[in-house]
DNA sequence: AAGAATCATTCAGAGTGAGAATGATTCTGA
DNA sequence: TCAGAATCATTCTCACTCTGAATGATTCTT
């Protein structure tokens, strides 16, 4: 029986997307993680920020659906932002539940150095590719994220 | 001074590559670990499964490196493969220091089911990309990790 | 006005992984 | 040949991250 002779190596688990992009959202991260280090933040603390940069999420609430955490988790990051000065949190005067986070201007300059940081790493994890492969990958990441509501 | 004038929006971190690779790195890997789940695995061992099926390394010391983990690590995950009745370990009679991991049948076959998985994450995750795109994607992946030694 | 729902917060606990300490084995150099 | 250094696997402790369950304050519903 021909036919019940399989591959003896079918196509491999790294030639999948869900696999590679695992590990190579791991490398990524790690290396901006190592990068903001600097700044005293985290890619959480990051999130966040562009979060509220990108409008639309304001209260912890919000924020924690755009980034995809417990609420409570939400409570440290602003905390840490609020201390850092980058973030303001005051609680809305028509909903007094509600903590409306907004950025300042130093997190904006926060947020605009993290974000260097990470063209910084994508230079280098990017790097020896053509600059049109890279813009390709760029769109393509954006559209699978855009596919499943990352927003952020 | 006109020129002082800078972009309210710079290129947003979302752009990046690297913020990206994060964030849906996160997404298809809980996705992964999720259909996995069935067979008793998570990721750490499915890669230690693809490492030995690769080929090269064979001791717990050389997975580790593969795998980029501590080799305390590679203990527990091989424990369970060991359990579950996917690989074999036997010392090295050569250096009886090494344990020298290998796939059985039955490993050959978790492996295969794992890469199932992996390719169903892959559709749903990539669904809607043109199947240039979804192909121009894995290759670009492919290199990416390839340049940054990411065997597996 | 009372009870249900919502938001932020705190707290306890699970899960993951690294690194130090340990023991067995092998290597090195005199 | 032998003593000390090096290597491998293992165990154990610790730090870190995150979730989910209380809790309290406030708002919504009827």
């Amino acid at each position: 029986m021909v036919s019940a002779m399989k591959d003896v190596k079918g196509a491999p688990l790294a030639d999948t997307a869900a696999f590679r992009l695992g590990r190579l959202g791991a490398l990524a991260a790690d290396r901006f993680t190592a990068r903001i280090a600097a700044h005293g933040v985290k890619p959480k603390h990051v999130a966040l920020l562009a979060a509220l940069a990108a409008g639309g999420a304001e209260s912890q609430q919000d924020l924690a659906g755009v980034l995809r955490v417990a609420p409570s988790l939400v409570v440290g990051l602003a905390d840490r932002l609020e201390q850092l000065g980058a973030v303001r949190r005051e609680r809305d005067p028509v909903d007094r539940r509600r903590q409306v986070l907004s950025l300042t201007e130093a997190g904006h300059t926060l947020l605009a150095q993290c974000t260097a940081d990470a063209h910084a790493v994508d230079a280098e994890l990017l790097d020896g590719l053509s600059g049109k492969a890279k813009e390709t990958l760029r769109a393509t990441l954006a559209e699978i994220a855009d596919r499943h509501g990352l927003s952020i």
